[in-house]
DNA sequence: ATAAAATACTTAGCTATCTAAGTCTGATCG
DNA sequence: CGATCAGACTTAGATAGCTAAGTATTTTAT
């Protein structure tokens, strides 16, 4: 829904002041393009989602829940790569609006399971085609190759990242 | 700093449940893999900025002006990508902390043209080397073409999804 | 058996992002 | 000239994400 310009925003030319001995222009930074795929991928999500009166941050939780209803609020947040208190803060909101309900684990009463409701699981007759037409837009005038090579580009960054971030917080200071 | 639990998260295996006839699984999704990749960069950032007692928010505004001192606030959103906003917010909390100035345009009293103080200048020394570390790790293990075809693929994805949006925001309703 | 540690969730509080609506300021046009 | 329209920034209010710290509950170790 947003973009805050058409997009032709990122300065794409001869850097503007060639003062800076700075190899690392916007248009070549991986780090970069992945935040601005990020929020276009965000962007469309919304626009779609609003349409059903849906918050965008839901997609991911209703998502995992179709594939393992019942799961914990732990394993949801695991499954999304966020943290508890992210997934706290959003299946509330789920629960307010109905589209799961929390109970208790009584074997473990540490556990809260999640279960989709009626009105949960029926959206993903409606959500799932916008997500593959989101996915299919994205795609366009990529061939299979290149899009495969960039998911596995994209996996080994992440995990190359998450090690890294996992050794800084390791390594006392410095 | 973050990463909610290692990185495993993400179901990679067989789909867990059977029953979806759901070809979209987290692990080929465009979209959760360019979000997952997006969190693990800014939480990289976060980690190294935090050291420096900075938000990693602050990162792509101090870019943008070490490129472009003097930068009018649009200018500096739609570099960034970001509505206009989020630029003020960001610049507003980098304003506090001393590493700009904002100066009403004396020609166009609407624009505001913002200017690194000498802190803000400074700290390019400082950070730089960081981004630089934070890209190369993401890299490790991966071939320039392979990192090319992902920029690229990246870059078109952006355009296809800022257009599909755009669109979908011209159409009354559908 | 109890104290300590680990788990699962929650609360509090901050940042970054968005949309929608508002305030000036400048440009256009009748 | 004056009214309207466009441009640049701001404010208000929502969502999603994070860290740090707190509350139960269960497991482990003494």
């Amino acid at each position: 829904m947003a973009a805050p310009r058409p997009d032709d925003a990122a300065p794409t030319g001869p850097a503007r002041t060639p003062s800076g001995a700075d190899d690392l222009p916007p248009d070549r930074s991986l780090g970069f393009q992945v935040r601005r795929c990020h929020r276009a991928f965000d962007r469309a999500l919304n626009a779609h989602l609003a349409r059903e009166g849906l918050a965008s941050g839901f997609w991911y939780f209703l998502r995992a829940l179709w594939l393992e209803n019942g799961a914990t609020q732990r394993r949801l947040a695991q499954i999304n790569n966020v943290t508890e208190p992210t997934a706290v803060t959003v299946l509330r909101a789920m629960d307010r609006l109905g589209l799961i309900e929390r109970a208790r684990n009584a074997e473990d009463r540490r556990k809260v399971n999640v279960f989709l409701t009626a009105r949960g699981r029926a959206l993903k007759g409606e959500l799932m085609p916008r997500a593959h037409r989101i996915n299919e837009v994205a795609a366009r005038g990529l061939s299979p190759d290149d899009l495969e090579t960039c998911l596995r580009v994209l996996k080994t960054m992440s995990e190359n990242l998450a090690a890294e971030t996992a050794r800084m917080s390791d390594e006392p200071l410095r």
